[in-house]
DNA sequence: TACTATTACTTAATATATTAAATAAATCAA
DNA sequence: TTGATTTATTTAATATATTAAGTAATAGTA
């Protein structure tokens, strides 16, 4: 036991790292605007495709989806976002960007491609 | 605005999918000792360096210090940690790992380089 | 059709993340 | 040495993460 991996050099931890740094120089723009990374990153799925089933956000966003649960009703709150319930399948929920949000989406882009 | 950069093909999404692949392996071991992610971080540094103060505990898991307050707590609670006020500074906390707590880490070290 | 299993999503419970504010001890300047 | 400032940590409030369990709709099968 000579040799153990010190916690600095696992390959998580310094992916953790490096995502950290990065977010770093975008969290203080996303935070001007009033949304949280998780929200930037619903809202830019959903600008790119209409009519988003939950799951596929979820994949997509990488939030799982009891979490996804509560950040859709937080930006339905905000009015960014909205339900419909999918009449083929009514177990389905899709999920658009209101026109509201679609405004928020594009004040914020420019602002993001500056940082990155 | 031909152009825009999607949200899969971001830098802080691809390290944040790349992390998750990775925990993805570690995470069944872990819970299986009862730890989560977090938790093992600390013990982890705790495990290599004595009388840790919080501040530099915080930056070497990666777990702000608000975070690490109530992380710290349940760990103590759990008898794997104990933590001792600092004579010279009673501002700090000097944090270790208990009898306890070092026997879990030594039982969950080979577990993780196998997955390693 | 009725039974079972599966799918899509939500709830619940507990743990962690983030930002701001609070507290207490140490430091520094007048 | 007092008073202002800084440092180290905790508390508070709100948001998200994770696992398990719940619910309702659909699909499959005898």
């Amino acid at each position: 036991m000579a040799n153990l991996r010190q916690i600095s050099h696992s390959l998580p931890m310094q992916l953790l790292q490096a995502r950290e740094s990065a977010m770093a120089l975008f969290r203080p723009m996303l935070r001007s605007f009033g949304l949280t990374d998780q929200q930037w990153r619903v809202i830019r799925v959903l600008a790119n495709q209409c009519n988003t089933e939950a799951y596929e956000l979820s994949q997509q966003s990488m939030i799982l989806p009891p979490s996804l649960t509560r950040i859709l009703k937080n930006l339905e709150e905000d009015g960014l976002v909205k339900r419909t319930p999918d009449y083929n399948d009514q177990r389905k929920v899709l999920i658009n960007l209101t026109t509201r949000g679609r405004k928020k989406y594009e004040q914020v882009v420019p602002e993001s491609e500056k940082v990155y």
